[in-house]
DNA sequence: CATGAATGAGCCTTCATTCAT
DNA sequence: AATGAATGAAGGCTCATTCAT
């Protein structure tokens, strides 16, 4: 049940170069976007040489597959509780995307990071890296979500995959806005988020 | 009151060489990335050699330029008479949202390609390079409308700003969702979109 | 006894152009560098296309060979005069340092562009392209003069080689001088060369 | 008192590295000059890919900076002790002309990479990027020499200005000379120098 | 465990020159 | 007589990666 994320043999101290690598490589990823997120750059604000990420990591693209890892979990973490406090679908509606915009607030620079990897990491031939690991079981989970709401009454009538997919990609779009204006009030922003799919999804009077 | 953007005293001939060089910058950008859209690629996409390109723009940021004016200009024209030809507020915004979506199902390319750039370019000083000039103004204008329709009675309460912003932002979303499901069915999608912001934009029974 | 300059059936036009763009290398050069001077640069100073030059020269080579005639025609013109002029050999010593500082004050671009060419056009074996053809002239006519001023008792005993040698060069010096010091003095600066060269030529007491 | 050219922390075998390049920089610019000193051609005459170069010292210019250094301090510690074992004016002058052309003899090299850097480095808005920093410490440490001569009776009246300037340049000239005649006899030259400006400094009969 | 050194592929750009018109 | 279009070679530089220590 512990460190789960530590899979072979590592030492603690391994572990924590690790971590700071990943740290700073995120930093770099926010604040200067992925093109400028070279190793010599994450090197530098980890005030540590190049070959220390090489070693740790063997190559860039493993420490932006570790910085994707990073961000997920601790979303998860920082969500499924918020999620499991909420009784109805409704209820679960709001925290979901309340959570999911306060999530934003607090690791903006998490976001932003995982959102410039998300853009822009490309296999080699050409077809960009991620995609279903991670969003399908986003908008699953929130598509299940809103299907048992509608089982259940509490939602109207939608297509539960175009509803999901929009609250996912509303909530993607706050990203993108803090990217350009970081003082935005997320918080009334989330407020109007959940009201405005509290509307979407009622059902017609 | 034809051709506007060719500004100078510009070549048939010339203007049709940029034209196609643009076209094939879309193009890589939008199936390659960002990062692989070099001037190489783009070349080689024209079958033309590198020098060309220069020759034409002098520089690889003017000719991402040229591709954000093309792609606005194409976007405006397809979009603005649509957007005459609904009266009412409500009837706006949904042609609005569909009229988007169709010219993301029209201009795949186009749109992903603008895309990589907005997320992408940036100045010298690693500050993004694009922002206000065009989101805001497209904001903007859904603002305004929003607020068009909450005086004459037609919308409900509601922020018209963050609505204004949920609407881009859902739209921008479509494009995401489309570079991992180049098969999605648009109709539906903004059938869907222009359904779901029609309640959110309603008026409390 | 006329047009020397223009060996083969040149027209008259063709002649004036290429004189415009000889006069255009020579202000490129003096301003610009030597590195700079490309063949775009001077076509634009000249206000016509690159290929105007090419059409009259062939080969940028071929321009800054002329731009090298035309300075030395030049230089020729206005020194000789004034050598003749004077009688007695020290006379004639002073007459060439006045006159070539002079001829620095009023031509100063044609000096400041002979000088660039002069030390970095070279062979396609990297060897320079200049040496013998003009210097030596220079040099031996001066070293001539102080061989004649020697035997006729009016200069003291040194090797007229240095000595000439000497002359040219400080000469040379008063045009990088010149770069560094556009305002500098160049009637003193060339009294007192005059007077120098006049002391150190004289007989021993 | 040692190694007061290596400022921050530089391993002794980086030191070396740097300091191969630089004599190989000295070398190609003294035998091909400014414009064929490519870092191509350097690092072939390391003997190593251009990436070392770029490694160690970041920048082309960078290197250039670091011949001139070099070339400043070589020229100087072979200088002062000459000049400082002579005693009277008249004396230091000689020992400096001579000093100077004696190196020129031993440092050909050195000279001319210094000399073509100094005619052809440029700052990217075109001006001239060395001139006053070292020309008039060199000048001023002449002029002052030269006054302190005239004031002491050893030296008669001129200009010591415009002798100082003379002096350098006649200097500077020598090898202009060395370029093209390399196997100019520099010892008679030095000596041929000493005496015409002993002469031309002398106070009149 | 960490590093400095080195490399080669690739990037954007400059430039003299060629060619068809 | 002049020009625009195109090109290939070369230039300086960035960067992920390899390697010996």
């Amino acid at each position: 049940m512990r460190s789960d994320s530590s899979r072979p043999g590592r030492t603690f101290l391994e572990e924590a170069r690790r971590a700071q690598i990943v740290a700073c490589a995120i930093d770099v990823l926010a604040t200067e976007g992925y093109s400028r997120a070279t190793m010599a750059r994450i090197a530098e604000q980890a005030q540590v040489s190049k070959s220390v990420i090489v070693y740790h990591f063997g190559t860039k693209e493993k420490v932006f597959d570790q910085v994707v890892a990073e961000v997920f979990q601790t979303a998860t973490v920082d969500l499924v509780p918020r999620l499991d406090a909420a009784k109805t679908p409704r209820a679960k509606l709001g925290a979901y995307i309340a959570g999911r915009v306060g999530f934003l607030a607090s690791h903006r620079a998490h976001m932003l990071a995982l959102f410039e990897i998300w853009m822009n990491l490309r296999n080699e031939d050409g077809t960009l890296r991620m995609s279903e690991s991670d969003a399908e079981s986003t908008v699953d989970a929130v598509e299940q979500l809103l299907r048992a709401g509608q089982a259940s009454g509490d939602f109207g009538q939608f297509s539960p995959r175009v509803m999901a997919m929009a609250v996912r990609q509303a909530i993607d779009g706050v990203l993108l806005q803090l990217r350009h204006d970081p003082a935005l009030d997320l918080d009334e922003y989330a407020n109007e988020l959940v009201e405005l799919f509290d509307r979407a999804t009622r059902r017609r009077r």
